[in-house]
DNA sequence: ATGTCCTATTCGTCATATAAATGAACAGTA
DNA sequence: TACTGTTCATTTATATGACGAATAGGACAT
């Protein structure tokens, strides 16, 4: 049942037809549904979805594009190993974490951001900006303020981060600010158990006062903890899942 | 003069027009061709590379899926602000560091890799299997072996990080693997002159031998100088650009 | 000055035809 | 048998032409 209709394919995500069959191919590559079969040819694709074979190849091109698949003639299109997929690419890595038992992506992403953030909150102590001072403490306002409301508290941590992120001045750093956002977002499911625990608003405090007073080396401790935190607690929510085993760090 | 004949499109990069195109539209943007002037529509680049339609659209859903420009109808298509290109994706990687006057660029690159590569050497102290140890010794062995000849050093630096990036276990870290092999390759113009100091046999032979011995913090601190050896070299060579200010860092 | 409608432009989609690439089967040869 | 070159079928790559849908910007009326 990976048949779509054209109407369901609007819906989807994607504000046209390729934008939601991309949607829906990406989705079916990264919850593995054409890891035994081959991927299907542009005609039987073009057929499923009840759309043209332009459409078919342009979502195709841009899955080559993301790393998704590689085409060849006579070879068909194949679903390239998961190490060439460009994690780094908003979709892709909000098709990963909207699948189940992502957990453990959840996990090493957040290992990530805890090699990226601290460093990040450095060079911003150093080089941000009034406006990135602003955004930094609109940020933690907005968590303050929200420290009631549902979900608002979500955006304003993402809001937070991101400013951080931006103050870095550095375009690779300042590239995370779409990644973590996303990634964020994509793992509500998962961070609704944390959620509580994680905005603990003196730590964010404890960041935003470092970056304005300008002390980097303070600014890198006091996101690293805010991080290491959120670290530890997912390690503790996956040992529970576990049942007792703890696997690793 | 940024036309292009079929001819010219296949032999560029690309395994095939679409791609030839892709690479040539790529370039174009990231050196700002179409800074000041809209881009063109779909069938003025046919005309001006001397391809089908098609083949025009299908190069530009890729840039569209590597965040470089978004279409619209009636609006046309638009090059996008750099904030939203997607900096680890190596095609625009390899664009912007092939351009001139990169050196800022790949200076923040390194920056970013001091705050990654000695996480990833820490996880691979405790996470590396025999394969990755193997492939670390491997790269080292490389490096010395090749300590004579010309750029092959160079591939042997990168098979070395490349192999501590594997073996970190962690996707995202492994994610870097492409980008920093992209990043060390398209920027050998600047390379050259420091590689003499970067390619330091003991520093890298110190990392090795802390992941081997499953020390993390002694692989962690090893690979920082290491890369902290390079950016500072980096911040060397801008200064004398620079003449005598220094600017920042 | 403001809101409504119209129209030209541009991307979006579809359909069809032909070319190019290549893996596999096959035939030929030593 | 083992090797080599050829043919063939399949699939993507490219080309072409047509029509639809959305909308920026102007014309127009109020």
């Amino acid at each position: 049942m990976i048949d779509t209709t054209p109407a369901e394919l609007r819906l989807n995500l994607g504000r046209n037809l390729t934008h939601g069959l991309l949607d829906a191919l990406g989705r079916a590559i990264v919850t593995g549904q054409y890891d035994d079969g081959p991927f299907p040819t542009e005609a039987e694709l073009a057929k499923q979805h009840g759309v043209s074979r332009s459409v078919t190849r342009e979502a195709v091109k841009m899955l080559t594009a993301k790393g998704l698949v590689s085409a060849r003639p006579r070879q068909g299109t194949i679903v390239q190993p998961r190490s060439s997929w460009n994690l780094f690419d908003t979709d892709v890595l909000r098709w990963l974490l909207n699948r189940k038992f992502s957990i453990e992506l959840l996990r090493q992403f957040n290992q990530l951001r805890s090699a990226i953030e601290p460093e990040a909150a450095a060079l911003a102590a150093v080089l941000a900006d009034d406006g990135d001072l602003a955004a930094i403490n609109a940020g933690l306002e907005r968590m303050k303020a929200a420290e009631t409301g549902a979900d608002q508290i979500l955006e304003a941590d993402i809001a937070f981060h991101v400013a951080v992120l931006k103050g870095s001045k550095n375009p690779f750093f300042a590239q995370f600010q779409d990644v973590v956002a996303t990634a964020l977002r994509s793992s509500i499911q998962f961070t609704n158990r944390i959620k509580g625990h994680s905005a603990s608003i003196p730590d964010h405090a404890a960041v935003a006062h470092a970056i304005v007073k300008r002390q980097p080396e303070k600014a890198r401790t006091a996101m690293k903890k805010l991080v290491s935190d959120v670290l530890d607690l997912m390690d503790t929510v996956e040992q529970e899942k576990n049942g007792k085993a703890a696997k690793r760090r």
